[in-house]
DNA sequence: TTCCCTGCAAAGGGTTTGCACCCCA
DNA sequence: TGGGGTGCAAACCCTTTGCAGGGAA
């Protein structure tokens, strides 16, 4: 199965010294929050989490620190089009999965296909290119609230801006994974 | 094949009418520009070209012009994660393709694949959604460039912000499109 | 006349950066 | 002691918005 949150931790501060940089205090508080969760967070959530372990940590440090931890491969950067980053730490566990928007509730369901994911790298390949990063995001309707008038979803979750990927809909998508 | 960009215009304007909104000297310029291009082109890159032919019109009427021709359906937003959005023109006459972003260049190329296309409308049903907007995005490392040293596209295109997809790339993937 | 639309300029929100200070190696 | 790292605040960049003037229905 996947990496454990102290493995990550592990090949993050392997990647660090391998680089040459410092695994300063701030670094290490922040990789401790990072890959404590399975949520998506923003830049500015990170901070938030990270201040109430230490008060003094700057945006500044956190917004220099998100890029070596992408860089590392252990967290995802995302994009889904509102004007700010999402971070993915379960990139470190499970590097192959993807991302479905519902456009009801905007919550995220990940999912992971290795049907589409081979088929993404041939048309890579048949174009002449060597794949390194492949983003698929779908936005869909929930088809509960479309018949039944209702989605378990739609109550608790109506501002996307707050809303996370659980670790059920990643297990949950593998399961339904299409044969 | 495709749609002409008459009738591309004719589309938004009937969308306009449909909306109650007015088609503008302003808007019917804006309009002209973009669907007779197949460049991608970001908010300002328009405003520049608009400038062009009317050099009053203002930064504000683009930005509020863009939102109305997404809605249309004939102009696609895209988001590469690069802190400005793209907007695609070419989604008026082929509306299922996908991007492939070079690592190298920033070239972006146009595919289409429908059995992709397939699966990702079946992930998305087996998750219980209605898949409404599907977006793959591949970024790659250019093949001749790693084997040859060589890019036709590193020599004229070093600025990724200037990068835009041309016409051939859509035709040449459709015809390298996998079976 | 009414109401939509425009242009201007300022505001907004996320992210980056210059700089002085700090601290570990 | 040298050079990276941090915090602060200002700068940046793209985009949105308030407002007054203007034009089509």
């Amino acid at each position: 199965m996947g990496k454990s949150t102290n493995e990550v931790r592990g090949r993050v501060s392997d990647f660090l010294a391998a680089k040459g940089v410092r695994l300063t205090a701030q670094r290490s508080c922040l990789i401790d929050i990072v890959f404590s969760t399975t949520r998506h967070f923003t830049a500015d959530e990170l901070l938030d989490m990270a201040r109430r372990k230490d008060p003094e940590i700057s945006r500044a440090t956190v917004y220099r620190t998100l890029p070596l931890l992408v860089e590392s491969g252990m967290l995802k950067e995302m994009d889904f089009g509102e004007g700010r980053k999402l971070y993915d730490p379960n990139y470190a566990t499970n590097p192959h999965h993807n991302h479905l928007i519902c456009t009801d509730c905007g919550r995220i369901v990940e999912f992971e296909d290795a049907v589409m994911e081979r088929r993404v790298d041939d048309i890579a390949t048949s174009l002449g290119y060597i794949p390194i990063n492949k983003s698929v995001q779908i936005k869909g309707a929930c088809r509960t609230l479309r018949d039944s008038g209702t989605c378990a979803n739609k109550n608790n979750s109506q501002s996307s801006k707050t809303n996370r990927a659980n670790t059920a809909s990643l297990k949950a998508a593998k399961r339904r994974t299409l044969k």
